[in-house]
DNA sequence: CTGTATCCTAGCGGATACTG
DNA sequence: CAGTATCCGCTAGGATACAG
């Protein structure tokens, strides 16, 4: 229990790098897709991203990426013609937790959409 | 890779219960924290959650309570003099991965710190 | 191709005061 | 004890246009 709960939970602890931070980032709209599609191991373009998500802007796809090359998850190598973006090795790292994440999602969506239909 | 990346990813995929949405749900600031505090498998009063967790306003507890409840995590027991809250079946599941991304967290902490300094 | 600049909206997060 | 009512600031998320 210990990574998550100090004896008496003050606001500066999040000052760091706790598992809340870690999925804050991770949580934010397009992280996960982003992480996802990044995992097969060779680098991809910019425009490969945009073009490959559905719905997501530019410049929100410039600042998922930002922020996940800010943790240390990607990163960003320009080349002469186009900027290529992959995973780090912490990235990698990462991965399973969250395909595990979403896997429980996965297996458990009807008993939490069965929850959420019951409190209308 | 199935759960996390459909061959094209649209917007409207996010309507249901993807990795994405249960992150986005758990990655609320204080969800975590409050799910770590009920891991002990004893029913915790309202009140008693506002104590432990410092900076944390009623307001907001109550916001946080009332979404984990909502995703069938939590169930919310009124008695004549308190209210308790516990961990669902469905919420003790999800708990071992959180606690897994806690811990990489911590190990990875210094990684992510120095990540995030070198970008200043 | 890979962004940045602007402008806008919605909702999280919070302070404070009030209620059954 | 367990909330609700108000009001507020910040920022995630997005549309659109422009730039190197």
């Amino acid at each position: 229990m210990s990574p998550l709960l100090p004896p008496v939970v003050t606001e500066t602890d999040r000052a760091s790098c706790t598992a809340t931070d870690i999925l804050r980032s991770v949580g934010e709209k397009w992280s996960v897709l982003v992480l996802a599609i990044l995992n097969d191991d060779r680098p991809h373009g910019f425009n490969e991203l945009d073009r490959t998500i559905e719905g997501l802007s530019r410049r929100i796809l410039t600042r998922t990426l930002r922020n996940l090359e800010a943790d240390g998850l990607f990163s960003r190598h320009p080349t002469p013609d186009r900027v290529e973006y992959s995973l780090t090795d912490l990235g990698r790292s990462l991965l399973p937790l969250v395909i595990a994440l979403g896997e429980w999602a996965d297996r458990n969506a009807p008993a939490i959409e069965a929850a959420r239909r019951s409190r209308l």
